[in-house]
DNA sequence: CCAAGGCCTGAATG
DNA sequence: ACATTCAGGCCTT
């Protein structure tokens, strides 16, 4: 019973959820917007600016989510051999640049450009002896020049950044009344924004606005349904459509329940780990 | 509505 | 070495 309280921070951090941070010694820090992270083994954080921050969502009964996704063998093997890892819950803004900036990418890509966007435009900070740049507000990205954003690496994203941090800054999308809204009005919120398509919104609002029903469906979960569920799903055609991509989502929540994201991250991890895949 | 092609970049592949 | 391909998509045609 206690057991499904546990927490796996490692599986946790390192499962294509989050990318600036790093292990020193017994604790991982990481940056969460204006806010730095210190998390030991056990999942207890210490916050740098002393915000309590539900990070590893303890608030959601995980008893109960574990019980409603574990709806095939799949699932089931996953949630058990990935005990305790959990869906994080992020900074919106920093969670938008950092999944409008994964489109097309990969992860040591990802990281290696937000390191330099926080670096050239973040505050630099010192957390227990270690220095640390917060992730830039959106009122400074939306300031700066589309070319000193595309020196940091992002080629292309770098206008939809800009656009995207002017859209936040002034409110046209405000993240706070969207954790309040349904999933539908969210995504069409999200993908509003330039850079945002259905994956990247997905993952913006499963991590970072308490839509746990979201279900990004990247290149990797498409491979994971054609492999592990042809007969649930039968994917037909190569390439995602918006309508496609839709109606697939429904079926996916019917499969999987209104807790579906969980059930995307235990997969997800466990196929990138059969391949072997690094993380941070 | 759908399919195809282009796009920054750097690590991996040949 | 050097050229191509490919990577956790999105947007335009």
């Amino acid at each position: 019973m206690q057991e499904n309280y546990v927490i796996n921070v490692e599986n946790s951090i390192n499962s294509g959820q989050v990318f600036l941070w790093k292990k020193n010694g017994v604790f991982w820090y990481g940056v969460n917007g204006q806010d730095v992270l210190r998390i030991d083994k056990n999942g207890i954080i210490k916050s740098y600016q002393n915000l309590k921050t539900d990070f590893f969502r303890k608030n959601d009964d995980i008893d109960i989510i574990i019980k409603s996704i574990s709806r095939d063998k799949i699932v089931r093997n996953a949630v058990k051999k990935y005990h305790g890892l959990r869906i994080l819950k992020q900074e919106p803004f920093q969670c938008l640049i950092s999944f409008i900036v994964s489109s097309n990418s990969n992860i040591q890509k990802i990281k290696t450009s937000l390191e330099n966007i926080s670096r050239k435009f973040g505050t630099k900070i010192e957390f227990e002896n270690q220095k640390f740049f917060l992730f830039p507000k959106s009122e400074k990205l939306a300031k700066v020049s589309i070319n000193e954003i595309r020196k940091c690496g992002v080629g292309y994203r770098a206008e939809f950044i800009k656009e995207a941090a002017n859209i936040i800054f002034s409110k046209e999308v405000d993240f706070e009344s969207l954790k309040k809204s349904n999933y539908f009005e969210v995504k069409k919120n999200m993908c509003s924004i330039p850079g945002v398509g259905n994956k990247v919104a997905d993952c913006i609002m499963l991590f970072s606005l308490n839509k746990l029903e979201a279900f990004p469906l990247d290149r990797w979960m498409i491979r994971i349904l054609e492999k592990y569920y042809f007969n649930e799903f039968h994917l037909e055609t190569k390439t995602i459509t918006e309508k496609q991509y839709n109606i697939l989502h429904e079926k996916i929540v019917n499969h999987f329940g209104p807790y579906a994201g969980y059930a995307q991250q235990f997969l997800f991890k466990m196929e990138r780990e059969n391949y072997q895949k690094k993380w941070l």
